[in-house]
DNA sequence: CTGAAAGCGCTAACAC
DNA sequence: GTGTTAGCGCTTTCAG
């Protein structure tokens, strides 16, 4: 069967311990014995029970993420940059997806934690007041990624979400636009954020927003495509549409933007539209897309950091990282 | 602390083993017993710990999975189907990702093995004739997903590549075309298969696919659009450029039809592009793109039941599981 | 420097 | 029906 640990003793006579110690590079062992060790593991192709190890030894070496969507472009590349950083540290990422789903995030987060996750990032999909009950109950040292629950004092990394909003305020209010409105989500902590500082950006040249130019959605993620579309019917629908609007993310401004052609009107001429995330395939729309870019890989590497901070147990008072965002100037709102 | 079956017990006086049973559903405990057992651990609010499960039990109820890339619209959506149908049996899915690196994917398969999954899949980023070496020498049931090693008698689920690529031929040549080209990968299962029914559709027509009209290039997930802008130039420097292209897959095919739109050609007036796996944006492209769809919904469901076989020890022998792909058709190829 | 003893939290097999 | 014993493969502590 497979190799273990009294394996490798037995064959050299010497105790498990030993052979134990060497696995993990401790010092304490005479060189020779250690080649000995060493060379019958390399030999036997000896790879460690992680389960074994981690179940008396009180650490897994496995860090879990949960996110609402896999295929989404910001969470998929922050998945990837931090789950690099975190190999090259000898910990592993495990991965898994709420699909934007309370009940199902809930319980993957109770899955990673019953299978003893030395920490736990989550993205989130409840809203900010409800944070997910496990989560408030654990031990394991907790980073809430992209959302954040204001009410539990815990580690936080993402965007500057009211930067975001400015700086789409800014950037349309910047190219002329007056009738500026807004798409954007509930209930999670960004979209709050996000409209307050597009407010404040559009406050700041003297335009104001009217509460029939800002319309709320719920799930954004998944099938962000079909909320802003339905969105965008509801803002064509006015007396007076919009000649720019600022989606909560990529894939509902691409919705949006549809319904704007399908309505006959130009973009950017006649509509400007700017999105957030800025996706793998904003270039090749049929209208590329202006957006707020996150930095996505940025992100992950800061939330590797502090990852490594807490999985050692030294992780101090709760912190909260946030990036700031860059515009990325396409033709949906230039020509 | 952390509540343990120990304390439970303890608090109501039975044994370990008594509470174990109830907490696996094992009837031959009593009636009355049960209530109690269960009573005080929803009290507790009692978890079990699945690494201790996972080690005592010799099964994990763990099963993972490598991908070459998660932000894949095809692995991603796969992944999912594939997770949820396993969580309503009590499985949890593990996901990981080999960046299309062998040596990552080498380092993700171990990682999963030693931490005791009870089956495995590997979508594989390693040429078709050399599969990864762990794979060879674990006892744990692995599936194969989308690619496979014709040398290893394993479990297979994919799409009939064959059909991708008639599918596509007759299509292209169905709407007139002659100078029919192709992008198409190199080294892993599918891209064989696709050339070579792409090949016979197009033979049973009278259309001949000469050499310098098939541009193979290696990797194609993570960058793949860079990869088809430069494969379509080099068909665009020829004599003869093609008025047809059949591109391994969507990502390439949106690189493609960038370079062809760049070098003034319509599409698809003066050339036409097909790609594969019907990509989440496919409709909101500059030209929406005719692909080859290969339900990754349906393959999850039925990676899945083959799992829940494998994971009880059913497995029986390697089974080869392909469907049949159908095509999508858009403007790069129909106005 | 090395190893014996104890135990991580749970389950398998068999008694009672 | 319920409990006892033994052990999964590893690490920790501490004695030598």
């Amino acid at each position: 069967m497979v190799v273990r640990l009294k394996d490798i003793a037995r064959d050299l006579g010497v105790s498990t311990v030993t052979v134990s110690k060497v696995l993990r590079g401790r010092t304490d062992i005479g060189q020779k014995t250690r080649e000995r060790v060493l060379k019958r593991m390399d030999e036997l192709n000896y790879q460690p029970n992680m389960l074994a190890r981690a179940l008396a030894g009180g650490r897994s070496y496995a860090v879990g993420l949960v996110v609402p969507d896999l295929v989404h472009p910001f969470f998929g590349e922050f998945a990837r940059s931090l789950a690099g950083a975190l190999r090259s540290e000898g910990l592993v990422l495990v991965l898994a997806s709420s699909e934007e789903d309370p009940d199902i995030e809930e319980q993957e987060i109770q899955t990673l934690l019953t299978r003893g996750v030395d920490v736990l990032l989550v993205a989130s999909c409840r809203p900010s007041t409800h944070p997910p009950k496990a989560l408030t109950e654990t031990t394991t040292p907790v980073v809430l990624i992209d959302r954040h629950f204001p009410k539990l004092p815990m580690d936080f990394v993402g965007t500057n979400d009211l930067m975001v909003g400015e700086v789409a305020g800014r950037h349309l209010a910047g190219i002329g636009r007056r009738r500026i409105a807004h798409i954007g989500g509930r209930g999670i902590s960004p979209t709050a954020d996000r409209l307050k500082g597009f407010q404040r950006a559009l406050a700041a040249v003297g335009i104001e927003l009217p509460k029939e130019y800002v319309v709320t959605r719920e799930r954004f993620e998944e099938s962000g495509d079909a909320t802003g579309y339905h969105a965008m019917q509801e803002l064509l629908s006015l007396r007076e549409p919009p000649d720019a609007v600022f989606c909560y993310n990529d894939l509902s401004a691409i919705g949006a933007m549809d319904a704007a052609m399908q309505a006959g009107l130009r973009i950017p001429h006649d509509i400007a539209f700017i999105g957030c995330g800025n996706l793998r395939y904003a270039d090749y729309l049929r209208v590329p897309l202006t957006s707020v870019d996150q930095s996505s890989h940025r992100l992950g590497d800061m939330a590797a950091k502090r990852v490594l901070e807490l999985s050692t147990g030294a992780g101090g008072a709760p912190q909260t990282l946030r990036l700031e965002p860059r515009l990325i100037v396409r033709k949906s709102t230039v020509v």
